[in-house]
DNA sequence: CCCCAAACTTGATCTAAATCACTACCCTAC
DNA sequence: GTAGGGTAGTGATTTAGATCAAGTTTGGGG
């Protein structure tokens, strides 16, 4: 009902995006045209429900590499799906020894780590140039509370994390881990209608090794390793699996063989 | 030594494992009789919204040490709320490489991990004779679609696993993280109305070390380190935080003196 | 087009923690 | 009680991966 308003209130109002060559096509965009739809919050629901929740969501926000969506204390009031793009959640800590938490790529939800203390306990920011839409907390629970779907679909993303498979292993090694990682990505990106075997990493080696709880030598080294062995074929962030099979073996397996 | 708290620990625990042979009165206890419904779900339900709730909690099963609540590969149905006792969730694989993902103390729920598949996703062990209240997940669903604040507490809940401090940092060392499992465990004891500084682990040693990622000898030496330091005595299971602060110090911190 | 800084790779060395090996200490059951 | 298995603590040794130290590639800006 809101839509054309909308729009006009964005252009108005929001500074940031007149720095971008954003279309009001871009802005427009409503779930029910998003081809992410299927992997998002709007899974399964009704046009007329898929409305509702386009109604509450009004901001597209379009940030460039290295710029944080939010901050450590922020307060909180929206979730953020990732449009296009990717982004990382860090926690820092005194001494440098911040911890990267996750990965998010289009279609997946941020901020959910605020919901307890209403602060956010990360910083989100975009690995390459990137945009994300606003979904109001509030809004969105009301509305699940009269869409058993769409409540029932916010949950289950939730509890994604707590898959075991979604967070590192921590009695695993460090080609366990990079493996671990790599087949995640792959299959994220299969989700989204991308190649499983071949794509392009938007986290540099540091942020991989980070996240893994590695030095970023090691990872380097154990993408030359698997190189060698005829897994992968790396060209710096274009990674390519040969092996799928021997990747998946390496990620939990590790077969006996030595 | 340990007056008034050892002893209300005592009365707390022992007595409800003691009635294996369960009493009607023991499956009756309602949400609104029970001391961890402040923690648990019922948070900030009206009278009759508990009612609501406690109408969908039906059995209350006890378990004895080492014996499994749920397995992977489970079909999933139901939630469940430690009731007394305490459990550990672990991913088996393959190599005896498993991992231990989480533990539960009174008033947590488990069971999460299997919204995503319908099929649970760890075991879940009982470190000591253990009672639970089964929450039909379906049941809770509708019911929280129409309780706004068990929709929310449910939420609530569920983004505990996004809070960066509720998993283990991978870029931390040996200490850090024996540290940090300490202070969060204690932190937990105290929100029960247990004492913060002295408690008793329901977990062994390997248990700790499988969780933290680390050998159960690296864990035996940080205890005694700590102990050397003054920061802790530790006889066996008994914990005793003696410099909470500087515990603190070593969880995170790990200031430049020295 | 070249320059420079950042990102990545590679090799040499070091070290935190794993592993191995053994002793000590509970519990629980005869 | 005491026998015995499981759990914990400690020392000696090894090792995976960190750290240190160069190179090398790349891409963006002047």
């Amino acid at each position: 009902m809101e839509s054309t308003l909308n729009d006009e209130q964005q252009k108005n109002r929001t500074p940031q995006m007149s720095e971008l060559p954003t279309t009001c096509k871009e802005f427009r965009q409503a779930c029910e045209n998003c081809s992410l739809a299927k992997l998002c919050l709007p899974v399964s629901l009704a046009p007329q429900e898929m409305e509702s929740l386009n109604s509450i969501i009004k901001k597209r926000l379009i940030l460039e590499r290295g710029k944080t969506l939010f901050n450590v204390g922020d307060s909180f009031s929206k979730l953020y799906a990732v449009h296009s793009g990717s982004f990382k959640a860090i926690m820092p800590t005194y001494y440098g020894k911040e911890q990267i938490t996750s990965f998010y790529l289009p279609g997946e939800l941020m901020g959910f780590d605020a919901i307890q203390s209403d602060q956010h306990q990360v910083n989100a920011i975009a690995l390459e140039t990137s945009s994300v839409c606003e979904i109001p907390f509030n809004g969105l629970l009301q509305l699940a509370g009269n869409i058993p779907n769409l409540q029932r679909q916010l949950i289950k993303i939730m509890s994604h994390k707590f898959n075991p498979d979604s967070n590192v292993n921590l009695n695993s090694n460090a080609d366990e881990r990079v493996a671990s990682l790599l087949l995640a990505l792959s299959s994220r990106f299969a989700q989204r209608g991308f190649s499983a075997v071949q794509f392009n990493l938007s986290m540099s080696r540091q942020d991989m090794a980070n996240y893994l709880g590695l030095a970023t030598e090691t990872v380097s080294r154990i993408f030359t390793q698997m190189q060698e062995e005829k897994i992968l074929q790396v060209n710096r962030k274009e990674i390519h699996i040969l092996d799928f099979r021997q990747l998946q073996v390496r990620a939990c397996v590790k077969v006996a063989s030595e």
